[in-house]
DNA sequence: ATAGAATCGTACGATCGGGTACGCTTGTCA
DNA sequence: TGACAAGCGTACCCGATCGTACGATTCTAT
């Protein structure tokens, strides 16, 4: 239902400035955001996404080529983004738990947030989306995530082989089935909900990681 | 690739005996698995289903209604086979630890499985699907799985609050992320990988059940 | 043998979405 | 102020698929 904030004058046409550009193309990702979310990736059609952005067809193929390039630029804001918070989270020399605690729930957050759900659910539907997919978001994440893991089993706070293999470790312990009930439908668990497994699987991951 | 096994003759008509009527309808969704597995959940479409089954379109509609009809069909049949497998792995009065670590395999192999795969990745693309695949398939393994743990704990050999949490904790430690992952087209974990897999879950569930 | 059921093959109508073309409008910049 | 770029609206083509209809064919049952 939620339309499209009418920033520019309905009638808006000819050459824009160049600020404007940038506003006009976030424009335009929300609206094939909100289409994804409504529709599916079946229901995500070139003209329902230019209505809803005010923009017309040919603008998008102008901008984005074809169908699937708008749905690979969504994946890419998408995971842009995420990527930008987990190191965030990491970036921080407290007490190890409590970043731990911190990071477990902003991924749960992440994996059942509307737009990761939608793009995942998008991505089932086609392999090359699906790679870019996995390309962007997980290969990305991990590595930093496992680079912090190592760093504490340096400093002798955990006793780990593998920071691989611990990252894995965590992440079952932290998300267990929630993504794929989510992406299959299931109401995405609450913020208390939330709260509480990160901090019980922050709990459980440590108990396994000392001798 | 894989063709049809061409077990009646290619001109094959007329009123079938009553036996074959199974067969044929084996071999029909057998045609579906096959067509979903090479092009996916929209490209799956009757014609092409009904010319690898070297059946009819008219027939397909006269025995599933409609497109949605087939892939509930599919779904179900699936989820019967796997409930079946689930219930007989925890049917077994033996050693808990073997009897879990069967459980994981069977758990890990099953959710990697060709066809779940297809078809989880197809219940992505309908909400209706969904909840089919939701309903037939979670909903009812989890309980099974769920009664076996309590059984446990009430013989003192592990120690939880609750069983549907130990459930889900189990679950976390056996797949992790594993399933998302081939869900989105990596390469699912060979044997070897799946039976290591399931003896270190095991082992740290147990370690976490126990005072 | 004969009737009739089940099914094939094929054709058909309808709808829908991707992608393209083009004229008209409206800002920006020189 | 005038030229030009950006973009809207709309119409159009094309291909694909769902679902239906119907005659022709071949097997089973009586």
């Amino acid at each position: 239902m939620a339309d499209i904030a009418d920033s520019p004058p309905r009638g808006r046409r000819g050459r824009p400035r160049a600020d404007e550009r940038e506003a006009r193309r976030r424009r335009v990702l929300d609206a094939a955001f909100a289409e994804l979310l409504e529709s599916g990736y079946d229901g995500l059609t070139m003209l329902g996404v230019a209505r809803r952005a005010g923009a017309s067809k040919e603008t998008l193929y102008a901008w984005f080529g074809s169908r699937d390039g708008l749905l690979r630029a969504m994946i890419e804001t998408n995971a842009d983004g995420s990527a930008e918070r987990v190191a965030a989270a990491l970036d921080d020399d407290g007490d190890p738990t409590e970043v731990l605690v911190g990071y477990a729930g902003g991924l749960l957050r992440l994996l059942t947030d509307q737009r990761s759900v939608a793009l995942n659910r998008a991505a089932m539907g086609s392999p090359e989306l699906a790679a870019t997919l996995l390309e962007s978001g997980r290969h990305r994440v991990g590595p930093v995530v496992e680079r912090y893991l190592g760093r504490l089993a340096d400093d002798g706070q955990i006793a780990i082989d593998d920071p691989a293999e611990a990252f894995m470790l965590l992440y079952g312990l932290v998300v267990r089935d929630t993504q794929i009930r989510v992406l299959l439908g299931e109401a995405p668990p609450s913020g208390a909900a939330i709260t509480r497994r990160a901090t019980t699987a922050v709990a459980q991951f440590l108990r396994l990681c000392s001798p």
